[in-house]
DNA sequence: CGAAAATTTGACGACTCTCAAGTCGAGTGG
DNA sequence: CCACTCGACTTGAGAGTCGTCAAATTTTCG
């Protein structure tokens, strides 16, 4: 495991919200501010198979935080659904729903994720009561919108294959961030449909990209599971540079240099 | 001029945020909240001609405000530059870099422009001070996120003459969002370059996505103008649906019969 | 074991890019 | 006022990426 990133006893501490902005400002957090967030968590749900647990155009009056497991955020087209972000345990998926009301996008679980739900009521007590925390929260919606930049411009700039690794190389690196994945790899339950959907691609064309990836050596892509073999590689194809992420530790660089330390 | 969502008085009494939020939240802020605000800007800065103001991966100690004029978030690729997204007047521009420290994308002026600057010292005294404005703050870098997913989702599901017919018609809504634009177009600094840099083509391809929107009579783009004589249309062939904007009103609705209220 | 979902492959056409060339318009110096 | 220049705009031809239609194979799961 990569030292100076993951901490594993945050989830002993705080078994729901121990992963977040883990490997990211949550070093920085005295444990007065992770217990607030702590005890925002009222309850929480597991979810086994795929479904839509948010909707676009509804208002809720909590906000969830994905606990363990996957979820994709979409907005539904005429003809399919289009993603717009995975995300992966630690993440606030609807933190903005807080301040923003009415849903403007669908969350979707991929696989079997497990839950947290923050009541508004207590996210309202923390913005009057504990600014430092509130900061950190609006922190942690700000990371998502530059998530979406960085998605923006590679939708304009890279083919479909290469947008396929880019999201390969971004989801691994944020699973480290949170104590998750391999050296080389990371198991994942997301279907080439899936991937499809964030790509902007049909199916089709994701099924004949992933053949070019694993031909090429890029990356293998079977059913559950995602092998890097050459993580330098990956990241050059898929023009992936973290920065963007404000993780803590360089540690997570494409150079594969750095992926030398063991245990 | 559309009643119930530009008040003009707004600028006189606050003449670097009187847009601020116009048209969605504002008109719930009170008094004391506009004059933070307000007073939150230091300074204000013009700027003739394009040029880039903020630089990724820059530090700054101030955001930044737009007065008047166009932006756009950008960020360069190895051979091209990519547009993030427009900004019209009004647009807190950097807000999250306050939050964020590092900048993860450029801004850049598309024509003349005047901008005024808040120190991030005066934001921190608004967190602590004032947790309402902070959340209005918040509120506000929501929306630009929200807007991004929007721009993801049609990146990947329109082709270059929608994606333009899009961007025209969301320019167009939240120029009469602040008080600006006409009731058959607007008023703007873009080129055929600009426009390209945003919807991911090239120059070209979009010269001729442009020759067939003038043809079919959905938007007459030249130098400087936007003319729009079908605002439902437009927003039909660009799948321009609001509601993403936040906007407190629905008179700026695809429907043309809104568009009937006249002066 | 059978149904449903996921994956794979082939052929053809649409969208968009690259390369190459040429036109138009505003500002500048003679 | 005209020639010149530079950026923006326009057009054509050929090639690459990606979508659609159609069908077959494999995997998952009740």
């Amino acid at each position: 495991m990569i030292d100076g990133v993951w901490n594993a006893s945050e989830l002993k501490a705080y078994p729901n919200t121990g992963r977040f902005l883990s490997g990211r400002t949550r070093h920085e957090m005295t444990d007065a501010q992770k217990r607030v967030l702590e005890d925002a968590i009222e309850e929480t749900a597991t979810f086994k198979s795929s479904r839509r647990i948010l909707e676009r155009g509804e208002v809720y009056d909590r906000s969830t935080i994905l606990i363990d497991g996957f979820v994709m955020r979409s907005m539904d087209g005429p003809e399919r659904r289009h993603g717009l972000s995975f995300h992966v345990p630690g993440d606030f998926v609807d933190l903005h729903c807080f301040a923003l009301k009415r849903l403007d996008h669908n969350i979707d679980t991929v696989g079997p994720v497990t839950l947290g739900y923050a009541p508004h009521r207590r996210l309202q007590r923390i913005m009057a009561e504990h600014p430092d925390v509130a900061r950190i929260l609006w922190f942690a919606t700000l990371i998502d919108a530059a998530i979406h930049r960085e998605w923006v411009m590679k939708l304009e700039q890279l083919t479909v294959p290469r947008r396929i690794a880019h999201i390969f190389a971004e989801n691994w690196y944020r699973l480290r961030l949170v104590g998750l994945g391999d050296d080389d790899g990371y198991d994942t339950p997301l279907t080439q449909g899936n991937l499809a959907e964030m790509v902007g691609a049909t199916t089709i064309h994701v099924n004949r990209a992933l053949k070019q990836l694993r031909e090429q050596g890029i990356a293998r892509f079977s059913r559950g599971r995602i092998d890097i073999s050459d993580a330098r590689r990956l990241a050059e194809y898929g023009t992936f540079q973290p920065d963007y992420l404000y993780g803590s530790d360089a540690y997570l660089s494409n150079d594969s240099d750095d992926e030398a330390a063991d245990d």
